[in-house]
DNA sequence: CTGAAAGCGCTTACAG
DNA sequence: CTGAAAGCGCTTACAG
């Protein structure tokens, strides 16, 4: 019922093998031979069968994308910029003149999102899944979990992976230990500098006068998590300012835990004078939280985020944040996902500070 | 080098077709048999070849949802409700219990999310992609392009992936005309009701007595697009007001838009007492036009969007827009898309008017 | 309940 | 430059 290649081949007077060297552009073929096949896979409208292709092959053309939360702009930026830059030819290429191009309308890399929701099971069964479909690469975004357990059955299964010829690019996720089976597994990483990040926007503050900040943090088992609040602490430490644990409180990613958390810490602390938010989502709910109670940002209290994300200018004011250059690390993983790469590769991503409106100088008090 | 079935099989000391057997559990198998072949392949951690397995069992668990702009929480809602509810059993079932079930971990529907980023070309592609992989289903969300040749090209190609065994559901998308044989290949259809929608928007506006409304369209060639602004038009022409052409601009479905729009009609026609957006995202570039221009919102000018996204109350005052229940809807199609439903369905899903601070009466002259 | 065998639709050495 | 043939790793009637 669907057409095969062997009716191609039929029909354009080859043998099948002629018909694949044709749609694979890999072989020589006169030129004649090749309209002819071409002409007969135009007639018949045919369509490769990918399973057939990529079990004879050992390979697909399957790039896995995993995300933790495909409704956050901050993965669907880099997810679309990842996948806008799979099939970059790499510089110099000029594929357009070469006669071997290949002609198959499905050249393309299917670059594939997938949601984990957050999940560790999820992402495990992911994994499973491009395993299982041979993928040719898979690129994780975002904080890792940290727990052990999880961490060791995700860099056994990225390992398997790598054995099986799939690339891996880590993208916002620390480097794994470089000198481990698993690191080395890993094609590339892109490591956001959520650190200094963190710091220098509490210098920020610091300098600005406040000493009694509130913070609104990720999800405690979260790398990202970590990595901001720590740099946090050491800005905090730095200026020999106390980190009263009481002024720092956990949730979720997302405004909903900006909203109540806030409102928490502005209840239990009403000398506070400014919020960090882990993120520019938790800061949305964290500016709800200080409209509600009356304050104005950021005469009455200081604000801040992470991330910069687009919605971080609809604020009123706009949000001071930490700019990481999401699209562009997106992008590059793209590249690394596809491109040849000596495996190993670790790359920084800068964090860099951006002062708008919503951060200002302590309050004089009333 | 990789593990395969009849590895497993040999160290179970079955046949590779009971092997098969049991992961797949769709025949009966012996306890014992069950038990000794589960072994085998948790102790050499044995995946099945997903390409293989689909070549010979001419089926795949892919499952593509096709979205305008990944970076865009509109689709990201969608998406990943749809991907939530694509393992979801049907109704009754207690899979848990059945002695057949399978046991594969790769049981699961890999839910993939291609980004078309609103072009016709990849659109296609992204369909003949799935084609080649024998996708179990294609769910395309949002509005379409409405050009005849292109709309042909899609409806044909919907049709032969139908004609395979793909199971279509559109989902935000007008139904393809159900006479037609294309028609007749979706197996679902969920259509927003946008004009509905866009009409009791423009109604409540006119009830607090505006009568120049500024409009910042989405892209011209957008089944969204047209049915926002007929809705719109119909309020309009239905309260004998006039529809000034000049104050109707198009554009992207994006902030950017939303500014540099807003801030040509409201340099144009000052006298505009409200400007609605074709989105929620445009109005957000329309209220930060509107504080640009040092206006007051809604004492100096009402703003109004559509969709009622998460961000649409974190501008102050909160939005005004029309809900769509997008989570819900993204939820429904991965039902669909999954389960078993006569072909050709359609429904519709309801949008609802939320009155928010962002819409106000109108300005008394000064 | 289980096995032997054919077949799914490609790709790719191996010859020529 | 082209073809015949083997093989990729599964699934599934067909027997028993």
């Amino acid at each position: 019922m669907t057409v095969t290649l062997a009716d191609v081949a039929e029909r354009a007077q080859v043998s099948p093998a002629t018909v694949s060297r044709v749609l694979n552009g890999n072989y020589p073929v006169a030129e004649a031979t090749r309209e002819r096949v071409l002409r007969a896979v135009a007639e018949l409208d045919y369509v490769v069968n990918g399973p057939a292709s990529a079990l004879a092959a050992a390979t697909s053309d399957l790039v896995g994308i995993l995300v933790n939360d495909i409704a956050d702009p901050f993965f669907g930026i880099m997810a679309g910029a990842a996948q806008a830059h799979l099939n970059t030819p790499p510089a110099g290429a000029d594929s357009s003149s070469s006669p071997l191009a290949p002609v198959r309308t499905n050249a393309e890399r299917l670059a594939v999102v997938c949601n984990t929701g957050g999940s560790p099971a999820r992402e495990l069964t992911y994994l499973t899944l491009l395993q299982r479909q041979r993928a040719a690469a898979v690129i994780l975004t975002g904080g890792a979990i940290e727990d052990a357990e999880h961490s060791a059955a995700v860099a056994a299964k990225l390992a398997k992976l790598a054995a099986g010829g799939t690339r891996i690019v880590l993208c916002g996720r620390p480097a794994l230990p470089s000198a481990s089976a698993e690191g080395a597994a890993v094609s590339a990483t892109l490591s956001f500098d959520n650190r200094s990040g963190a710091r220098r926007l509490t210098e920020h503050l610091l300098a600005l006068g406040h000493r009694r900040i509130g913070y609104v943090a990720g999800p405690a088992e979260r790398t990202t998590t970590r990595h901001r609040l720590e740099g946090h602490r050491e800005a905090l430490a730095a200026a020999g300012v106390e980190d009263d644990p009481a002024l720092t409180l956990h949730g979720s990613f997302d405004r909903a835990t900006g909203l109540a958390r806030a409102a928490q810490l502005l209840a239990l602390a009403p000398d506070l004078t400014a919020v960090i938010a882990a993120n520019d989502t938790i800061a949305l709910g964290v500016c709800a939280a200080a409209r509600e109670r009356g304050l104005r940002i950021p005469d009455d209290l200081s604000v801040a985020g992470f991330d910069d994300l687009p919605s971080a200018t609809d604020t009123v004011p706009a949000l001071t944040t930490v700019r990481l250059p999401l699209y562009e690390a997106g992008a590059r993983a793209g590249v690394l996902a596809t491109g040849a790469v000596e495996p190993g590769r670790v790359e920084t991503v800068p964090a860099e500070l951006v002062v708008r409106g919503s951060t200002g100088g302590v309050p004089v008090p009333r």
